[in-house]
DNA sequence: ACAGTATATACTTTATTTAGTATATATTTA
DNA sequence: TAAATATATACTAAATAAAGTATATACTGT
C-alpha cells in the first residue's frame, strides 16, 4: 500500500473517524453509524472502500458485520492517530469525542441482551 | 488549518515531493521543475494551491520565485516527512532520491554565475 | 415460508480535482 | 523599447470522487 492511498483515505474526516474508532477495537456497522451519525449507505460504502484498500477486514456475526483494522495496523496510520489524538484542531477534538461516545455506547448495549456482538462487548470489563 | 487539508495536500505524490524538497530549504520554481520533471503549469498550479492553503510562502528574486515552507512548519507535515523518510515504499524511496537530486542540482547551478538565486545557493557550503 | 433487522450494491446525479492549451505578467538585459 | 526568461492565470476538457435513491442480499426468529 502506497502512502498516498493512506493519505487519500484519511483526508476524508469521516473515514479518519472510522479508523480512529476501530483502532480502539472492532465494531459493527450499526454502532459506527450511531456514533458518527451518518446514513447507512455512506457508512457502508466507506467501509467497503477501506476494506478494498486493505486497511480493514470484516466478518459476519449473525446479521452484524464486524469491522476491524487489518493487523498489523499500517505504521503510517498508527503514527498519525497518535499525533492527532494529542493535537488541537476541530477534527482532532472530534476523534477524542468519538472515543468517548464509543465507550458509552458499548456500555449501554452490553447491558441489553442480544444487542451487541460478543466480540465487541468482550472488549470492556462488564462482560 | 485542519488535518484533512494537510492530508488532502500530501495525498498527491507530486505535492508531497514538493514539500519534501522544501523541507530541506527554499527553492525556485524552475529548479523544482527540473528535479521533479513536471510541466511548468502543473508545478505552478500546485505551488499556488499550497500557498493558498497556507503551507508555503513565496517571494521574488529577479525573475525567480522562491518558495519555502511557512515557518513554523506544520507539526503534522514534519511528523509525516519524518516517518516517510525512514519507511520503505516506492513513494518513500523517491523522496530520498529527490533530496539527492536537489543536492546535485544546487551544486551544479551554484558553479554557473547567475544561475541560482542567492538564497538557494547560500544553503550549501560552496558559496 | 414470512417478517424483521443489518448490511451491501447498482445506478444516477452532482461536485471536485486534475490536466492541457493558450495567453498574460513581471523582470532583466541588450 | 524589444527580446528573453521565469512564472502565473484563464479557460476548457477530462477524470475522479461523493451523495442519494432504490433495491438486493444475508441472516434470525416465528
Amino acid at each position: 500500500m502506497e502512502a498516498s492511498d493512506i493519505y487519500k483515505c484519511i483526508a476524508d474526516p469521516q473515514r479518519l473517524r472510522i479508523i480512529n474508532l476501530l483502532e480502539a477495537g472492532p465494531l459493527c456497522v450499526c454502532h459506527m453509524q450511531e456514533i458518527l451519525e451518518v446514513p447507512q449507505v455512506k457508512m457502508s460504502k466507506q467501509l467497503s472502500s477501506m476494506k478494498q484498500l486493505g486497511l480493514l477486514e470484516a466478518h459476519r456475526e449473525g446479521t452484524w458485520m464486524i469491522y476491524k483494522l487489518v493487523d498489523p495496523v499500517e505504521g503510517l496510520i498508527t503514527a498519525n492517530l497518535c499525533y492527532l489524538r494529542e493535537a488541537a484542531c476541530a477534527e482532532c477534538n472530534q476523534l477524542q469525542c468519538d472515543l468517548t461516545k464509543r465507550e458509552k455506547l458499548i456500555l449501554k448495549v452490553t447491558k441489553i441482551e442480544n444487542d451487541c456482538p460478543q466480540e465487541v462487548c468482550q472488549q470492556i470489563t462488564c462482560c
